[in-house]
DNA sequence: TCTATAAATCAATATATCTTGATATATGCG
DNA sequence: CGCATATATCAAGATATATTGATTTATAGA
């Protein structure tokens, strides 16, 4: 798919806009954490990470098991456009719950 | 649907990308020449229009039973970006056939 | 090497979107 | 009014995308 409809396609989803204002608001960020955070099955936050990694709106850190998501830097000229109008959202974001710093982590 | 939202979902169709381009090009263009030049039937074609148009990226003005279809403008920043975006893609645009104006057009 | 865990992928189903042909609406004109 | 034409809407089927639970992969540590 071509590069453009490819982002705005990754654009066109309200989880994944969730995804990106969490990510904005809290900097990198464990996919356990996003799990917990979000509330979200770990398929299925899986699956739109991967999205936005592929259009291009996310890097990934892997260390040991863990992978670790983060606003990708520099966002193309459109891409931090978008990024931009979903920072002025009315979003009701879930406060950040770090379950991978205490052992609580058994998914 | 939320604006922001609705503005993606509507860039989210190559046909209405194509539709955008076209009408960038070609400035004010009514349906049926519309019809003829992008090759479209009828229903899909005003299906896109109207999907164009409620998500803000275009404006209607009917002339008897003709509808003539233009880029709104101003746009607001974002769409604007996007239609930037649009302008640049390497897209194969079909050349005006202007049918309403030889009494050619009978739907 | 074996086990446990974090993350990715797969398969089935559910849901949304697109396309087409048929029908409805609206305007102009005899 | 009644017909013809331009456009809009509807209904059915086709296609794409999302969700879920199950399975697979990869890494760390015993």
């Amino acid at each position: 798919m071509e590069v453009f409809l490819k982002s705005v396609s990754a654009l066109n989803d309200e989880t994944r806009i969730l995804i990106l204002r969490f990510l904005d608001v809290n900097g990198e960020t464990c996919v356990c954490d996003l799990q917990a955070s979000l509330e979200m099955i770990q398929s299925r936050l899986s699956r739109h990470l991967k999205i936005l990694k592929d259009a291009g709106f996310l890097r990934v850190e892997r260390k040991g098991t863990w992978a670790y998501y983060s606003i990708r830097s520099p966002l193309d000229r459109f891409r931090s456009e978008a990024l931009e109008e979903i920072k002025c959202l009315p979003i009701e974001l879930p406060p950040l719950r770090k379950i991978s710093e205490n052992g609580e982590c058994k998914i």
